[in-house]
DNA sequence: TTATTTAATGTGTTCGAACACATTAATGCG
DNA sequence: CGCATTAATGTGTTCGAACACATTAAATAA
């Protein structure tokens, strides 16, 4: 069309330089013209290159959160596969930080194109992405954030947005003047942002008609376990309303049942098999979602679709807040 | 591999017969072994087709609902554009049964690949459906279903569904024995199935302890609508719940401002611009999300991917149905 | 002016799959 | 056995972009 050779077009379109200013305006005009697109088909085809995408994420045999996570990456691995896109995971011991640095390790020495990682440690994750940098390995983060890594890429909720929610929610079926506790079960970092959404909405919009205060619990031992939300609520008689930060609101309704305490407020995270019982049976109210699988699989599919077709990469990719009842939960599955 | 030509692997391949047993188990064998997969990139270079996916719509300068639908759309069809998927839009007026048949005959002659469509006239669609049948053009259908199109591809909400939702947080919200009336503003026909959700939930649920009436309103002229409400208000003095089954809550809510009405429960649905100004002032107590952005985008970017990928089609797919507040609603937008 | 360097442009091959076409092997029939 | 017919197998080209390499035109030096 410009009167030129393919390879003339290809230096203009790829900026090699060598080109003459008529020829370049030739080229130039037709592109214009035409509205030239390249066929991404055609480049990745030729390109023909795998592109390795490692995942760092906790073991889902330690904590069932991470099933769900666990599963989007093996759907989006296998959607993945046929165009050269080889996804490769590590779990950690969500318990341990030395599993996650050895893990971490791991990742790094196989030199990757991109590591995808829930970083639920914060100190540690600062040193993996430390020999990231230096190994120039790029980074993705999902499920939480931490502190100083907001340059990072991220997918994953606003937690204290999604304390926001929960606490929004708590106020529209809370009685007048009930008090209120936050409850976290074995605490990570990243929890304390929830609580501090909950809180700041009360602040605002509530005006201190209701008593937030907050509570630490470690679920390992379970009698001890019960012992301390016993405790806890003999010395907080007015509390009749709990804000679970994690995904083990069903422990503490199973402590409830145990001490036979009844008709209790209770919001909690994540659709986890017992929690969809107990929301079905009234137990839980309302249930927030965290959806790991769609974190985990958008986190391996944009990186996928990035490498294969040149699509763009947001810098924060934050999800929708998911509420849900008995009645909607079946869709989130 | 095999020790055969390209030639006859192909065959193998795409059973096209002429293939020795001997040979089809030696290729069989090795392309088990390796577990081969076309390569969907190379395959898609060679077709080299240009897919034509129609999409039938109304007109979202008439119904602003019908906006982040178009955008959808749009969104999609740019990504998918570069790969030779061409998009069509035909936009008919929702309150217009003969534009919405003469913009499917137009859409129909145009021998599309495929037709995307909106079918909010029950009778009119089935003609629609007729014609592509006979026209061997394929259909698939969002945001609603009709009736008799069980048998169709469909994406968007379970309506009944979708009602029970809305039914289930009325219920964690309304005082004890108080009465409820579900609106029905210029009503659709599968407006039904809310209501019918809606009335199911609470026959099982609350043991009939709250009044649920129904009420159509038309919502063309606002002097009439005003009065047809006060009027409606004035004969149900105990109704303080309302449950309107479209995006138009906004339409009841401004009404009660003209009428002084204060305090009253409304659930409604959509993130329309002054839904959303309602749900922030707290005039609106819950909207759910039809996702009618997310509706239309997949129901392009799925039809591209199997027509590119050769990725397999749901027959249903039933969209979550997204709880919004106050404070989720922005990562809905 | 001619040789030589450098700038500018053109040509050929490749990626993996699809398909048309060419070739070779096997079978049937007189 | 020879030849036709069909079955079986192999070869070559194409899709659009990327890139190595070949070629030609222009600029510079001897």
């Amino acid at each position: 069309m410009a009167g030129v050779s393919k390879g003339t077009v290809d230096r203009v379109l790829h900026k090699r330089g060598k080109v003459s200013k008529k020829a370049f305006e030739k080229v130039d005009k037709v592109l214009k013209e035409i509205d030239y697109k390249p066929n991404p088909i055609a480049r990745n085809l030729k390109i023909n290159k795998t592109y390795n995408i490692h995942v760092l994420l906790p073991d889902p045999l330690k904590d069932p959160y991470w099933i769900p996570a666990n599963e989007g990456i093996i759907e989006a691995s296998n959607q993945f596969m046929p165009f050269g896109v080889m996804v490769r995971k590590y779990f950690y011991d969500p318990n341990d930080r030395t599993s996650f640095l050895d893990e971490s390790r791991q990742a790094i020495i196989s030199q990757p194109d991109v590591l995808l990682m829930a970083p639920i440690f914060d100190n540690e994750s600062h040193e993996v992405l430390k020999h990231c940098c230096e190994n120039k390995i790029s980074v993705v983060l999902f499920n939480n954030h931490i502190n100083s890594f907001k340059e990072q890429i991220f997918i994953g909720q606003d937690l204290n947005q999604s304390g926001r929610v929960a606490a929004s929610l708590m106020n529209k079926i809370i009685g007048k003047n009930d008090e209120i506790s936050i409850i976290h079960i074995n605490k990570e970092p990243h929890m304390q942002q929830k609580e501090n959404g909950f809180k700041e909405f009360f602040k605002e919009k509530s005006g201190n008609n209701h008593l937030v205060i907050s509570k630490e619990f470690n679920s390992a031992e379970k009698r001890r376990f019960n012992k301390d939300v016993s405790e806890f609520l003999k010395s907080n008689k007015s509390i009749n309303a709990f804000f679970v930060t994690n995904s083990k609101a069903y422990v503490l309704i199973e402590a409830f049942k145990e001490l036979e305490i009844r008709e209790r407020i209770v919001i909690g995270y994540d659709l986890l098999k017992p929690n969809m019982k107990y929301l079905k049976e009234g137990a839980i109210n309302f249930l927030i979602h965290q959806k790991p699988h769609r974190q985990a699989y958008l986190g391996v599919s944009c990186l996928a679709e990035h490498f294969l077709f040149g699509k763009g990469l947001p810098t924060q990719e934050f999800l929708p807040i998911d509420i849900v009842t008995s009645e909607n939960a079946q869709y989130y599955l």
